[in-house]
DNA sequence: CGGGATATTGACTCTTATCAATGCCCGTGG
DNA sequence: CCACGGGCATTGATAAGAGTCAATATCCCG
C-alpha cells in the first residue's frame, strides 16, 4: 500500500505531467484550477485510507471504487464511480478511505487543500460540491438500508438497477467489477453473490451471457423484489 | 404519519411561535435566517419521507433519529442526532429519509428553499454546510463498514464508543434510545442487541446500572472488539 | 401498588458464511 | 492453432451466527 498519493508520485517522479486545458467540456464548470490526468491500470492505488487529501477527483473512463478495510481485511465498499462522477472530498486533510481502479481508468485530478482551499473556492464551486455531496449522503443512506435491512436477493436485484440505472437503462450491462467487488459492495461473499445470480437467472429476471454480461428482462420485477 | 411538516404545521396552525432573535449562542453562526423553536414529545415526527424540504434544523435539546423505511416496515435508522448537531439537508426539494423524536426534543428549523435557497447563502455558510454534509458522509460511511463486515459484537461495542465519545467520554452513558432503536441503527434486532449486552457485561467490559445506563469499563478492550 | 411498555432469556429455525471441489474463460506460448 | 495455466466463477456440503417465536422479568409512570 502506498503512503505516497499517486498525483504526487506523478509530479514529483514519473511521466511528464500533460496540462490539458482545452480538453472535452466539463460536467463540472467551476472547477476552478485546471486538472491532472492520471492513469491508472487495474486494481492501481488512486489514494489510500490516511494519506494525505491534497486533491480531489473526476472519473474520465474506466471505473473506480472507494473502499475501507477492517484490521483483519474485511472490506466494504461504499460506491464505485463512473465517468463523470467526481471523488475523493474529505473535511479535513487526510482522506479516510481508500480508492482504487476497479479496471483500467483515466482520472482527473484538481488540487484541493481541504478546508485551506476552500476559503479560496468561490461560491458557485461550493455550491456545486454541496449537492454532490449532498448527493452522495443521500446514496450512501440509502445503501445503509440496504446493508442493515435487505436479504441477499434483495441486494443483488438492486445492485443490477442501480447499475442498468446509471448505464442509461439499456438493460444490458457489461459489469466491469469481479464478483469479489460486487459482494464487498453487497457485505456479502463472492459465493453467495454467484448463488444469487442463479437465482435471478432461475427466476428468468435476468440472463447471463457471462459472468460479466447481464441482461435484465423484468426490471419491474426486479424492482418489486429489490425492496 | 403526517404529510405536512412539523414546521408548516406550527407555522400554520398551532401555538403562536416564538422567534426567539436573542437565544444563547450558536454553533453556527452563519445560518443566515432566524429559526423557528419547534417542541417534539416522544417518537413525534419532525418530517416524513417523501415530504417538502423547506427547512434545515438544529438540535437544541433530546435526540433525533433518523431513518428509512421499506414497504414491509423494515426499518434502517442511519443516524442520532444529539443536541447542536444540523440535520434535514436535502439535494433536492424533497426529504429522502424522515426524522422522529426519539425523546421529547426542542429543535430549531431554519428555512432552506433547496438548491433556490443555496443561490442566495453567502460563501461562509455553504463552507459550514459543507464541511457539515462532508462530516455526515465519513459518519455514513464508516457505518457502512459496521453494517456490510462487523458482527453483532462488534457493532454493539462500535455504538457504545461512538455514544460514549459524542458524550464526551466521561465513560458513563444514559441511552436515550430503546433496544428497538438501537437494533435499527445497527441491523439487527432487538434480542440480538439485548444479546450482546449481556455478553459485553458477562466479559467484564461494561457494567449495566439498568436497561439505559451504561458504564464503559474498558474502553481499550471495547475498541480491539469493535474493529 | 399496579399495569403497560420495555427488556431479557430460551429453544429452535433459517439465511448466509465457510470450506472445498470443479468448471469456465481468456490470454499466452509452444 | 491448440494446449496449458491462472484467475474468476459456479456449485455443493456443512457450520455458524443471527433471526424468530415465545415465555417471563423488570422498570417506570401514573
Amino acid at each position: 500500500m502506498l503512503t505516497q498519493s499517486a498525483v504526487a508520485q506523478s509530479l514529483q517522479s514519473h511521466h511528464p505531467i500533460a496540462i490539458t486545458l482545452n480538453r472535452r467540456p466539463d460536467t463540472y464548470q467551476s472547477v476552478p484550477s485546471a486538472g491532472v490526468p492520471l492513469t491508472f491500470g487495474r486494481n492501481a492505488e488512486v489514494y489510500a485510507e490516511g494519506e494525505a487529501a491534497g486533491y480531489v477527483y473526476k472519473v474520465v473512463s474506466g471505473v473506480v471504487r472507494v473502499s475501507k478495510l477492517l484490521p483483519d481485511g474485511r472490506r466494504q465498499i461504499s460506491a464505485f464511480h463512473l465517468p463523470g462522477e467526481m471523488f475523493g472530498f474529505e473535511a479535513d486533510e487526510f482522506h479516510h478511505a481508500s480508492a482504487e481502479a476497479v479496471v483500467a481508468a483515466k482520472v482527473m485530478a484538481y488540487k484541493w487543500d481541504g478546508a485551506l482551499g476552500m476559503e479560496r473556492q468561490p461560491a458557485s464551486f461550493l455550491r456545486e460540491l454541496l449537492h454532490l455531496t449532498v448527493l452522495g449522503l443521500r446514496h450512501t443512506q440509502d445503501h445503509l438500508l440496504l446493508l442493515g435491512r435487505k436479504n441477499a436477493l434483495e441486494r443483488l436485484a438492486a445492485f443490477l438497477l442501480e447499475m442498468d440505472a446509471r448505464n442509461g437503462s439499456k438493460h444490458v450491462l457489461d459489469l466491469a467489477m469481479p464478483r469479489h467487488d460486487i459482494a464487498d459492495y453487497l457485505g456479502l461473499t463472492l459465493e453467495t453473490v454467484s448463488r444469487m445470480f442463479a437465482e435471478l437467472k432461475d427466476m428468468g429476471m435476468i440472463k447471463l451471457e457471462s459472468a460479466r454480461r447481464v441482461h435484465v428482462l423484468d426490471v419491474a420485477k426486479l424492482q418489486a423484489m429489490s425492496a
